[in-house]
DNA sequence: GGTCTGCGTGATAGCGCTATCATTGTCAAG
DNA sequence: CTTGACAATGATAGCGCTATCACGCAGACC
């Protein structure tokens, strides 16, 4: 019973003659009911109903030079942050006319460039890319791109078209400095994968230490490695055999501070008050580690929404948003740095 | 310089005529090349890079019915589970001709079938759906796809064509006949979501205990809602409150014995002397907590990519693998139920 | 009654590509 | 020199839909 090998699909004619109007009208039926008499739009419904008529997207895309393609570029499909925003993306989505398709660079800008040419190829409604650091090729690919663009996560110069994320520099720096104004004085830097939005976030930590005569490279502890629990360890330990005196950690990602959190458990180095750690991003472990975890909170559900809003406000030409939105960021002092527990 | 609206995108007709050839024949060229001659394989080459020339999908799929679209339904983009096995299908689709058009069902039945239909008018090359329990409707539209499909995370009786997955019943019951055989007696479930897969496993909690004769009700804690870090704090804390005398918990996923591990740690209830937590999936920070966890690993990625493997072997009549495969699991004992430190 | 307006509908012509069959040229076999 | 086979290329006809323009008709208005 299976592959009923083309039982000939039901098409627009099939459906025109049950309902014994012409195909172009119930096309319109379909697409601009307000456009057809009561009694065309129920008997053209009544006659998709019997026959299953599904419309061939192929064959809409092809006559309108349109499609409902929302092309959406990320690095990683593994990588909370991303699978957060592209919640965000999906509940928007919801309910329009718009279908997501989604595309891995993997953090390659090759691949970025790759993917970019074959949803291009799709003529997409709209196309959101991650991240400000795309190759030259991908920007003048975007460029050409005859559709809204909008890079998300970052807000920099030079927008492709629009822009929604926040600054990685300054939220790292307002982390930092939240470290300081607790009292460490010995704050290292805990960082994986080290892509351009980590350097960043690197940048920040610098900035916000060098202001208050604190920065010293030997505590900085990078990995090109992608982002683990298991590394946040790994690394933490390293750093530990080369600064046991290190008091504080700033990490570039909610997954390494747990990780160092857990490390601190097995070498009972007691947190916040030997030990004071900051992660960014917000994942829900944070709330619910012991003790709980400081961090960045940022707002990825918001970046995927709004994006999303972007693009289609664009199309309708009633975007109500500004071609650059930055959503900001927030430092959550939790116990981890001393908030709840207090220093010991 | 946006929008350069319509600036006539290049046809094969554009090519044909920079190449001093026929449309069809750069179609061929660009298809089949062994097909054309080695000359007309560089002029058409070239003209396609100096006009840059992007075929458009639309048409080929309309003129050639056929797609390069492979449907993958999951129930949530967030969940840690279907990002592993996306992360698969990902891999395994890399560098095919095979593009990924995800859908979020999120756990509804409705919204599995509405996707379904919407993926259907694509005309898939092939459909990937997570899970047994699709509804009726969902089961005939997907006997009727003209293409092949895979059922992927579970196995089960009747698969609509292929299926790839394992017992989730079995794995629960492996684990909780690993606690009893550590000497626990108080076993608590604790579940979230109960959704039809981690109702089985429910069952499989069931079935070894009372096989131990240890089976009692009141130990089981379950709610609806999703699955979380804190919610696996929360639900433990109301099972203590009910029963203080519980000495292990089995988890129907990481996120949860990751949650009751943290809310031990609050309450000074040394892991695994006196409670013993065993989880579900493996996820990375199982190997990172302290104790370290206590799982049920699963082939998450293994079944994403075998998933494909099976649908791109069927579309080329030489699929390697059986229409149904168990992946199996395995009990990974660690810490938490006493391996590693040994019960005190 | 004639003209105008606008609504509801239909006829026609593609959108850009590929399937199919036809045509040409080349070369080996007879 | 003919024939046939085969390789390389082309002409033609859609795939299923929508944009566009055309048409018929009812009611409004003078």
């Amino acid at each position: 019973m299976r592959k009923p090998q083309d039982h000939k699909a039901v098409t627009l004619l099939d459906v025109a003659a049950a309902a014994d109007v012409s195909a172009i009208t119930v096309s319109r039926a379909l697409r601009k009911p307000e456009k057809v008499s009561e009694d065309v739009r129920r008997r053209v419904a009544a006659a998709v109903e019997k026959l299953g008529y599904v419309p061939n997207l192929a064959a809409q895309a092809l006559a309108s030079s349109r499609t409902n393609v929302l092309g959406v570029l990320i690095p990683s499909v593994t990588n909370n942050v991303f699978s957060d925003v592209l919640h965000g993306i999906y509940q928007e989505v919801q309910g329009t006319r718009f279908q997501v398709q989604l595309g891995n660079t993997r953090y390659s800008a090759l691949e970025e460039e790759k993917l970019l040419r074959i949803f291009l190829s799709q003529r997409p409604a709209g196309l959101i890319v991650s991240g400000i650091d795309q190759s030259d090729v991908s920007r003048s690919l975007l460029a050409e791109a005859n559709c809204p663009v909008v890079q998300i996560m970052e807000i920099g110069p030079e927008p492709v078209d629009m822009m929604i994320g926040f600054s990685h520099r300054e939220a790292a720096r307002a982390a930092c400095e939240h470290l300081v104004a607790r009292g460490y004085r010995r704050i290292a830097f805990v960082g994986a994968r080290m892509d351009p939005r980590t350097q960043r976030r690197l940048d920040g930590y610098v900035d916000a230490l060098e202001a208050a005569g604190l920065f010293d490279e030997t505590l900085v502890a990078t990995t090109p490695q992608p982002s683990s629990f298991t590394l946040g360890g790994a690394l933490f330990a390293d750093l530990l055999s080369r600064r046991p005196d290190v008091d504080a950690v700033f990490c570039n990602n909610d997954d390494l501070a747990v990780g160092v959190l857990f490390e601190a458990q097995r070498r009972r180095i007691t947190v916040p008050g030997r030990l004071g750690i900051c992660g960014f991003n917000d994942f829900e472990i944070t709330r619910s580690t012991f003790p709980s975890l400081t961090t960045v909170v940022t707002h990825r559900e918001t970046i995927g929404r709004n994006a999303v809003t972007m693009i289609a406000g664009t199309l309708a030409g009633t975007n109500p948003l500004p071609r650059v939105l930055d959503v900001g960021y927030e430092v959550a002092a939790r116990a981890s740095t001393g908030e709840v527990s207090g220093r010991r």
